[in-house]
RNA sequence: CGCGGGGUGGAGCAGCUGGCAGCUCGUCGGGCUCAUAACCCGAAGGUCGUAGGUUCAAAUCCUACCCCCGCAA
């Protein structure tokens, strides 16, 4: 309505996974012109090395929206291409490259980002569960225009997010995901108008969020209970944090911190002290694990090959006794028992 | 044909060197207790993923297909 005077912006999407989705489908119930939309290239992925579109892919073509997948956006003929479609501006959202000054300086309103945090904090690849993963209690989404750093451009607008303590990686993801949705095409708009002024970022304060490493997914039950609890709510529900019961893989997909408790201290001196990793209990509510200073409850949690269970039912058919210790398999850690 | 595990009463599992289908929990009925995620007694509920095959006899062996999951990408 409000914008119903301007005239239809001319817009190039860059996207690629499910994040991106709602960020498109916003630009396409506003109205605004795809001239296209650029994604990642199809390859063979998931079980059985299948060749699987991207989540945006798939929206782009139910749109019947042109779809290109450049395997470099360095190749000239996609730079060239770019230059033909003649967008008015290029809006970007997960797409996964970072776009060279060529692209960069194509459309006249610039690369428009949407990125999964309040910048300059967490700057990079993984800001959503970075932000989980570290216990923050606020995030939010920030639309920029890009320049040749990562995600270092002039602030446009920027909306915060509470993180609840419930929050997963997965849930705030596409929280974040629709408010992103809902703030660009705004920020098109008010661009296209001129009413809308970019924000240098304060680079001092400046944090990253790399990608995540596979060894990050492994649980070190040395460490401090609520940091356990975070990683698990991190990587829901992917990849998971992992750890062992034996030789088989363990995910746990949603634990808490006990209460103030402590192990039920034996007689004799730190003889009866827990081992970190070490089970507790297995009543009620869970699996109670031994951490560095508290014990964590395990509540949802996932053997090799089979399926996300309440730790209730996982332990009507896997038997685990009080004592049992997880996590020896592949930890190099662990060495001596206190 | 990337590697591997699995589909068994409502839930989670065992049984799979072939011979009347079992465990833990839940459900229903009854009992006991000041009380308890308590305990006791009894009951209902399964074409053992689907379709074929081998056999006197298959959940258990063979074949094809469907679905789920771990790894790797």
């Amino acid at each position: 309505m409000i914008f119903g005077r301007q005239k239809t912006l001319n817009v190039v999407f860059m996207g690629t996974p499910d994040f991106a989705v709602p960020v498109l489908n916003s630009l396409v119930e506003a109205g605004m012109a795809l001239r296209a939309v650029v994604t990642r290239p199809d390859r063979p992925r998931g079980r059985g090395k299948r060749v699987r579109y991207s989540p945006v892919k798939e929206e782009a073509l139910r749109f019947g929206l042109p779809v290109y997948q450049p395997h470099s956006v360095r190749e000239e003929h996609f730079i060239a291409l770019l230059r033909e479609l003649n967008p008015d501006v290029i809006a970007v959202a997960a797409f996964g490259q970072i776009l060279p000054s060529e692209i960069l300086n194509i459309p006249p309103l610039g690369c428009i980002n949407v990125h999964a945090s309040l910048l300059p904090e967490y700057r990079g690849a993984a800001p959503i569960q970075r932000a989980v993963m570290s216990g923050r209690s606020e995030t939010g989404v920030t639309i920029m225009k890009m320049d040749t750093g990562l995600d270092t451009g002039d602030i446009l607008l920027q909306e915060r997010a509470a993180i609840s303590p419930e929050d997963s990686f997965g849930s705030l993801y596409r929280r974040l995901s629709l408010m992103g949705a809902g703030m660009l095409p705004e920020a098109l708009h008010l661009l296209a108008s001129g009413r809308l002024r970019g924000v240098p970022q304060d680079s001092e304060r400046a944090t990253y969020a790399p990608p995540l490493r596979r060894e990050e997914e492994i649980i070190n039950w040395s460490g401090r209970a609520v940091d356990i609890e975070n990683l698990v709510r991190g990587l829901d529900p992917w990849p998971g944090a992992r750890t062992w019961l034996g030789e088989r893989v363990l995910k746990i997909w949603r634990a808490s911190v006990a209460g103030g408790e402590r192990a039920a201290g034996g007689t004799g001196p730190a003889a009866e002290t827990p081992l970190p990793g070490q089970v507790l209990r297995t009543g009620g509510p869970g699996l109670v694990v031994q951490c560095k200073d508290r014990p964590l409850a395990v509540r949802e949690l996932q053997l090799e090959g089979g399926k996300r269970l309440a730790a209730e039912d996982f332990l009507r058919g896997v038997r685990i006794v009080p004592g049992a210790v997880l996590g020896w398999a592949e930890g190099p850690d662990n060495a001596g028992g206190v």
